[in-house]
Formats: structure tokens, C-alpha cells, sequence
RNA sequence: GCCCGCGUGGUGGAAUGGUAGACACAGAGGACUUAAAAUCCUUAGGCCGUAACUGGCCGUGCCGGUUCGAGUCCGGCCGCGGGUACCA
């Protein structure tokens, strides 16, 4: 007897699809067209088990998608630049270039064996000049409509590298390999003006009907639109240049609760004390220590140094209150100064509470007593009993209290309200060699010069005279190339130096779903495929892109729009969004000899009674579920199952059990089964000749089919991928234990091929072969159900009494309330609980329950 | 620290405010077989009770609330995960 055999179907079902260019996406204005996206992969080396996840539920949807009529548009791609790259020349040798794309070559071979429905001629990565030259070109037309502009900003500097660090190369407040304790340091960088989109993009959010409702509360969250008051304190005996300190706050309403002033350490008035004192001075640079991140910042000991002077209290000028320097506030955020409200923040307090400063409460708990052990801090929406109030209610919300406080400071000529956003504008320099060059050039007559379109691409030098570039010396390989360095102005012709910075690689992924609808236009999109193709339909990826990269990719689709790029339909660029969970699993680890820790690859660990293993018998320590990472060696490689099960076990089995959204830990013991599993179905197909013409039950299988069609689709509609599979566990089980004949069986089967098809597509094919399907079943009408093979015609009612469920009884469908209720007061159950009494209550919820309350 | 999630049997998980544990995995028992593999069947939250069950009680991280009814809604805790603007 034949049996599954997939390393035999696979190869030959996907060379039909090409054979018939299934895959290939066209413009066909007659046909509406579908976009379905998943987020492209990094290239750090192989594919891991969490890829399949993700590709395979962008499958279903698109196989699904094409089934029901559309023209879909399935692309892929890599987003290429970035550190890893760099960091892999820098510990092994070679380059970055070359690291990268044979990545790329691996990571193709390892997908194309999963049989996923993508348009491979669309293929492209963010490394190649073809793509990023196109970004260049952007970059010049939004640098030309003022979206792009050149300011300070702070970066992690390692003083003994003498180089900028990445967030992720600080650990615990040191550089990654010297050690050193980071500093903050100030640099000129470009930033894209996205706070000049802040509105918009907050508003926009509302609209966002198919996005999950926690990404869009995180964005809004993110974007952080307040309403506060910014105003003055005017500084007594002020030095020289500095006769006020500009403050913004949230919650002007405390105003009378303020305890002192504090400023940055950056702050112009810092540093002016700074330079005729040295304790000052130094206290600023212990301000400076450790690095950029809102983490680090926040958990940080809170310092503060009193710098001896004061200020006069708006409302009462004979109120003096004290002006600190202190370490957690930014020169980045509003004013780079603020007022101390210790009674109703927690750091304030704490600070306070470290000075010796005053806490005065300003408003209490309408119930209940005032706790002075600790700030008091209600959410603004709470009611409270102002008890320092000077304007509204003296009970009112928080948000009135700040209304009315900003309505009374601007009546008496304290400051004026403002509208403030958190979100910063983006800066996108990288003092990096991999990424995409920012084609500009420094001439010291002209300034800073944009590069000539005609000029671009402006590729990355690949070696440097000849000689391969040095990416062990720390630091970015631009600045110390003079070759490529030294230009001409594209303004005066005369003597340049390029711009060594690159683009954050961010900016790559932000607009690679427009690029895809014209992968291979000589301009950064092409007018009739992004209006035919754009908006992503459906876009897929990780809940941690939430932000940043979903963020951005909307600003980018604007600023696209602005400068001519994308139609004015496409400014919202992904319609829906699925967030799917991370695959995660355990860390293996044990300390090196050099005392830092080390990690094992999954395969190379035993498990024995919870515990792990090396072969030669040393003990791991096990770090349960963390996000799969190729740092950590905790990834699992599914080329292994796929060489061992087949793609149809792997892509079903990432399907099954767990719901999309939710984060799985991996197990390798599910795959024989589900393997087992589709061998099964397999053999219902190729044994259906051996099923008798007549048979019993033919209509109850035809019911199921037509239930199974509704069910399946339902969770395919609904990303319930896990939810369709069981239902197709149950469907595969009715087909196996009826008695039916052959056509009944016939249909039965057809229908399943169908159902399974988006999930296991050779497996699909095949049958569909067997059991004499027309053509190519990836080319086949998705099945629907007929209404009336839906009907049931009786339910089973469950009896509650008192909530608790007795008994159940079974009534036709529709029959009447008082019917129902007839019958219930007649149940054993109820005359029992009842004990001859009446209920004091009695709910039926047709269709669904009944509950007795006695 | 702050923002956003998640928490259900031995395991993965199911359940528009309406029968908690669907569907699977691992397990146990059985059939077939000289034997094994493969396949098929039965069983299965915990505790108690019964000759038997159509028996009772408990049970969705913890505490409290709303409701005829809460895994689901609300409040407060605990634990875990993601993000925190230079990881992608």
C-alpha cells in the first residue's frame, strides 16, 4: 500500500505552482486585489521556528484570500542593514557585504521548501544600492520640503572606544567591550520632523478599525498628548544672561503644592554655573554618566545639587523656593526644567523627602484619609477635595482642576497654556558603516550641501583602496576612509567631505511595503502599482514593533505622500493589523571559564527529571521562556523537522494549539503527531476507492461537510488558525468513523482538501489529485456552505438552578419562551429544588440556557 | 520607574457574560501481531461517595465587587512577557 510520502509530493506540488506561475503577482484591474504582508525578516543566519510561524498564518490568509477571488500580492524581503552585520566582521573577519547576503541565500533555501505563496520576482533586500538609492532619493525631496533638519542630541559615548554605543551595548551603564562606564554625549544629527505629524497621527489612530486596541494604546500612549501651562519663574538676585526659568508642567493645578525648581544638568543656566564653579561642574558631569535610555534615566538614584539660588513663587513673590540640578531631568523634554510637586509625584516626593524640602498636598481623597507617608497620585480622571486649590471647584476632577488652573494662571499673566506632545521627533544618524548612506556632503563654503539626484545612488565604499576595510578598530569605518570621504560639492565644485553618517534602519523598513508594489521601478515607487495595490491589506508581525516600526512606517507613508511618493489614499498604510505572538523557549546556560556566561543550542542539551544536560554530563542552568534570539543560542532551527515531517507538518503543527496572538512556548514533542495526523488524512483520501458505492449516514456527512466549511472559514476570518484546525480534527474524525458512500465520502474529502489547503497546501494538492479535482486546488473556488445545511433543528438546553447547572433538556429551536418555561417547571430537577414552591425567578435566554433562581 | 499585554487539567489550549476543560499532546488500559512498529478502540481536572450511576463538593494566579449567572466585566494585589525612542 502507498503511503505519505512528502518529500515526494512537496517537491512536486511546488513545481506545479511555478509550472502555472500560481504565485505571481499581476496588476488585473478586473479583479479585486488583495494585499497580504508580513513583516520581512532580519537576515541574522537561518530561519527559526517563530519565521515559519509568522509566514505560515500570512499564508493561510493569502491562499485563502486567492481563493475567494482576489488578486493577491504576497511579497518578501530582507531588511538587511544593521548591527549584527557589523558586529559579525568586527568578531569573525569579513565583511558585512558578504555576511549579509549569504545570510540571505540561507534563509531563501531554508523558505522556499515551506511551499508559501509568495511572488519571488519581488524579492529584495534594504542592502541593495537598487533600494536604497531610491531612499536617498526620498530622503533629498523630504529634505527639500523642511521634513528633514540637523540638531543636538545626546548619544552613549564609551570614553575609551572613543564611539557611539547602541542602547543595546550598554550593559548595566558600561560599554559592551571596554567596560567604561557610558557618558552622555551631544552630537549634531538629522531628524525627520514626525512631531510635526503628531496630531495626525494620534487622531488617525481612532480610525484604525482593524488594529488591535492595545497597539493603538500604545501608540496613543506613546504620542502622549497633554494639556499643561508653561511659564516663568523669575530667578531672585539673577546671574548675568539668566533672569527666568521657563518651566512646563502637566499639572498646574499643584502649582501651590511646589516645593522647589529643577533643571537639567544640560540646561543653559547649568552650564553657565558650571563654568564659575567647579562643585557645580562636577555634579554635571556625574549627571551625565550612564546612558540614554528612559529606563536607564527612571530607575537611575534620583540626584540633586542645590545650586544656591532662587526663585520667586508666581502667586506669592515673597515664596522662595530653591533651584536644584538633578540627573533624571532631560534637556530633551519641554523646557528642560520643571517645579517640584513632591505631595503628588512620587520621584518628587522621594527627592524631597532625600533634601529635606517641604511637601505641601494640594488636594486630598473626598473619602477617607490623607496618607503623608507617600505621595498622593490619582489618576486625573478621579474626583478629588482640593484643600490648596486656587481656581475651579474645590471638589473636582483632576482634569478640571488643570483646565481651570490653565484658565486662571493666563487671566492673571502667569504663562499660557499648551498643547504637548511626548513624542520626539525622530533622529535618524547612525555613526555606522552598514546602513544607507544620508547623501548629503559638508563643503566649507556652502555648508551642508544635498547631494545631486543624478549623483545617486551613494553607495557604500567596499574596501578601501584596495585593502578590505578594518571593522575590528572601533568606531565608524566612513570617517576613516578618505576616499570616499573626500568629494566635491555638488553646489561650488569645490573640495567636500560626504556626510559619514547613516540612515537608522528603521527608515529602511518604514516604506519596503510600497517599494514591493514596484520592487524594481527606477523611481521609489510607481504611481499605478502603489494606487492598484496599496494599502496593505493585511499586515502581520510581532507585538514588539507596536510602536516604533508601526509609527514610523505610518509618518513615512505621509511624508511619502507629501513629496509625491504615494497617493493621498495611502497616507494610512496598513488597513488591518494581526499582531502574532513570539515563539519562545528556554535558555541553556552555564559559565564560561572566562567567568561570562555561555549558551547552549537546544539540541545540544539532554533533559532528564527537569533538569538539563551537556553530553559530557555537565548541568545547565535552564532560564525558562524568553523570546527566541540568536544571542541567547535559543533558536529552533525548523529545517530539521521540515527534512524529517515535511513542510505540511511543520506549517500544521505551527498552526495548531496555540492561538496566533499569543506567545508559544516551543515543544518539539507535537510534530510526530500532527505528522501522524495528516498521514491519516492521506490515506482517508487514497483508500476512497475502497469505500462502498452505497452506504449509511450520507446525509449526516454532508451536514458535517457544510458545517466544517462554516466553522473552518469563521476561524480563518477571524486569525483563529487554532480554532480551524480543531474543527478540522473533528471533521477528519466524522469523515473516518461514517459509514457513507462513496460520493458522500467523495465530497466529504474534496471538502476537506479544500479546508486544509491554506494550512498544509501539498498535502491539499494531492488529494485533490486522488480524489479527481479540476486543476490545481491552489486555483480552486473556496467552498461554501449551503444555509440549510446549517439548520439544526433541536437544542440542548441546559437547566441552571441558582447559577448552577441540573439538568438539560432538548426543545426544538424556535419554540417560545413560555413553552420553554412550561417545560422547565416540569423537569425532575427543578421540581425537586422547587420542593413544591414557586421560582423566584426564571430566566430563559432562547437558544441558549435556562436558570432557576429558588 | 512608566506604558501595553498575559495567567484555565500532567502539557498546548477551547469557551458572543450562559453546560469550564472542545480539539490535541503526553499517560493508562485494551484490540490486532510470534514480537515490534504502524494502526484502531476505551479512558482521563481534583477530592469524596456509590453495587452502579442520571451522585455530592471544590476548581480558570490571589483578594474583593457587579450580576439570576463571571475564565470573561470592575477595583486591588502577585507573577511572567513585550516596549521604553541607537536590537530588529
Amino acid at each position: 500500500m502507498s503511503r505519505y510520502a512528502p518529500s515526494e509530493i512537496e517537491p512536486k506540488w511546488q513545481s506545479a505552482w511555478n509550472e502555472a506561475d500560481v504565485f505571481l503577482a499581476k496588476r488585473d484591474e478586473s479583479k479585486p486585489k488583495y494585499y497580504v504582508l508580513e513583516m520581512f525578516p532580519y537576515p541574522s543566519g537561518r530561519i527559526h521556528i517563530g519565521h515559519v510561524r509568522n509566514y505560515t498564518m500570512g499564508d493561510v490568509v493569502a491562499r485563502y484570500k486567492s481563493s475567494t477571488g482576489f488578486n493577491v500580492l504576497h511579497p518578501m524581503g530582507f531588511d538587511a542593514f544593521g548591527m549584527p552585520a557589523e558586529n559579525a566582521a568586527m568578531a569573525s573577519g569579513g565583511h558585512p557585504k558578504t555576511w549579509t547576503y549569504n545570510n540571505i541565500d540561507t534563509m531563501v533555501d531554508q523558505m522556499k521548501p515551506l511551499g508559501l505563496s509568495i511572488d519571488w520576482t519581488r524579492m529584495f533586500a534594504t542592502c541593495d544600492t537598487e533600494y536604497y538609492g531610491q531612499q536617498q532619493a526620498m530622503f533629498l525631496d523630504m529634505l527639500e520640503k523642511g521634513l528633514v533638519y540637523r540638531k543636538n542630541a545626546t548619544v552613549n559615548w564609551d570614553p575609551v572606544d572613543m564611539t557611539v554605543l547602541a542602547n543595546e551595548q550598554v550593559i548595566d551603564g558600561c560599554g559592551w567591550r571596554s567596560g567604561a562606564p557610558v557618558e552622555r554625549k551631544e552630537l549634531t544629527q538629522w531628524f525627520f520632523k514626525i512631531s510635526d505629524y503628531s496630531e495626525d497621527l494620534l487622531e488617525a489612530i481612532d480610525h484604525l478599525d482593524n488594529w488591535p486596541d492595545k497597539v493603538k494604546t500604545m501608540q496613543k500612549n506613546w504620542i502622549g498628548k497633554s494639556r499643561g501651562l508653561q511659564f516663568a519663574f523669575s530667578i531672585v538676585d539673577a546671574p548675568a544672561h539668566h533672569d527666568r526659568i521657563e518651566v512646563y508642567t502637566t499639572r498646574p493645578d499643584t502649582l501651590m503644592g511646589a516645593s522647589f525648581v529643577g533643571i537639567s544638568a544640560d540646561h543653559p543656566l547649568a552650564k553657565e554655573l558650571a563654568a564659575e564653579n567647579p562643585e557645580i561642574a562636577a555634579f554635571c558631569e556625574e549627571c551625565r554618566k550612564g546612558g540614554t535610555t528612559e529606563e536607564a534615566i527612571e530607575k537611575a538614584e534620583k540626584l540633586g545639587l542645590n545650586t544656591g539660588l532662587t526663585v520667586r513663587h508666581p502667586f506669592d513673590t515673597a515664596w522662595e523656593l530653591p533651584v536644584y540640578i538633578a540627573n533624571f531631568i532631560l534637556m530633551d523634554y519641554g523646557t528642560g526644567a520643571i517645579f517640584g510637586c513632591p505631595a503628588h509625584d512620587q520621584r518628587d516626593y522621594d527627592f524631597a523627602t532625600k533634601y529635606g524640602l517641604p511637601i505641601n498636598y494640594v488636594f486630598a481623597p473626598v473619602e477617607g484619609e490623607l496618607n503623608e507617608a507617600e505621595a498622593f497620585v490619582p489618576t486625573k480622571s478621579e474626583t478629588v477635595k482640593y484643600i490648596r486649590g486656587f481656581a475651579g471647584e474645590e471638589v473636582q476632577t483632576g482634569d478640571d482642576g488643570v483646565n481651570s488652573a490653565v484658565d486662571f494662571c493666563e487671566a492673571n499673566g502667569v504663562g499660557h497654556g499648551v498643547t504637548k506632545f511626548r513624542l520626539r521627533d525622530w533622529g535618524l544618524s547612525r555613526q555606522r558603516y552598514w546602513g544607507c548612506p544620508i547623501p548629503v556632503v559638508h563643503c566649507e563654503a556652502c555648508g551642508v550641501v544635498p547631494e545631486k539626484k543624478e549623483n545617486l545612488p551613494i553607495e557604500l565604499p567596499f574596501d578601501e583602496d584596495g585593502k578590505a576595510i578594518d571593522f575590528s578598530i572601533p568606531g565608524n569605518p566612513l570617517d576613516r576612509h578618505p576616499s570616499w570621504r573626500n568629494t566635491t560639492c555638488p553646489n561650488c565644485g569645490g573640495a567636500a567631505l560626504r556626510e559619514t553618517d547613516t540612515m537608522d534602519t528603521f527608515v529602511d523598513s518604514s516604506w519596503y511595503y510600497a517599494r514591493f508594489t514596484a520592487p524594481h521601478a527606477t523611481t521609489p515607487t510607481v504611481k499605478e502599482d502603489a494606487e492598484y495595490w496599496m494599502n496593505v491589506d493585511q499586515y502581520i508581525g510581532g507585538i514588539e514593533h507596536a510602536i516604533l516600526h508601526l509609527l514610523y512606517s505610518r509618518f513615512f507613508a505621509r511624508a511619502m505622500n507629501e513629496t509625491g511618493h504615494l497617493p493621498d489614499s495611502a497616507r494610512e498604510p496598513f488597513d488591518a493589523l494581526f499582531t502574532q505572538g513570539m515563539v519562545t523557549h528556554a535558555i541553556y546556560k552555564t559559565v564560561g571559564a572566562d567567568g561570562r556566561p555561555k549558551y547552549h543550542y537546544p539540541e545540544e542539551v539532554e533533559l532528564r527529571d527537569g533538569k538539563g544536560f551537556l553530553k559530557d554530563g555537565t548541568e545547565v542552568e535552564i532560564v525558562p521562556s524568553a523570546k527566541m534570539s540568536k544571542s541567547k543560542n535559543n533558536v529552533v532551527d525548523p529545517v530539521e523537522i521540515i527534512k524529517q515531517f515535511g513542510a505540511d507538518t511543520a506549517r500544521w503543527f505551527v498552526l495548531s494549539d496555540s492561538p496566533p496572538e499569543r506567545d508559544v512556548e516551543w515543544t518539539a514533542s507535537g510534530a510526530e503527531a500532527s505528522h501522524k495526523h495528516l498521514g491519516r488524512v492521506w490515506r482517508l483520501a487514497a483508500d476512497l476507492d475502497a469505500t462502498p458505492e452505497q452506504g449509511q449516514g450520507d446525509d449526516e456527512l454532508m451536514r458535517a461537510a457544510h458545517k466544517a466549511m462554516f466553522e473552518v472559514t469563521q476561524g480563518i476570518e477571524s486569525f483563529g488558525f487554532n480554532a480551524s484546525i480543531a474543527k478540522l480534527y473533528g471533521f477528519t474524525n466524522t469523515i473516518a468513523k461514517s459509514k457513507a458512500g462513496r460520493e458522500a465520502k467523495r465530497f466529504a474529502l474534496k471538502t476537506l482538501a479544500q479546508l486544509m489547503s491554506p494550512m498544509t497546501p501539498h498535502l491539499a494538492e494531492d488529494m485533490w489529485s486522488m480524489l479527481g479535482g479540476e486543476g490545481l486546488i491552489a486555483k480552486a473556488a473556496w467552498p461554501t456552505p449551503d444555509e440549510a445545511m446549517l439548520v439544526e433543528d433541536t437544542v440542548t438546553l441546559p437547566i441552571q438552578i441558582n447559577g448552577k447547572r441540573r439538568d438539560e433538556i432538548s426543545v426544538p429551536k424556535d419554540m417560545p419562551k413560555e413553552e420553554v418555561e412550561k417545560l422547565v417547571l416540569e423537569n425532575d430537577a427543578v421540581k425537586k429544588a422547587l420542593d413544591g414552591g414557586s421560582p423566584k425567578k426564571l430566566i430563559v435566554v432562547p437558544g441558549r440556557i435556562v436558570n432557576v433562581v429558588v
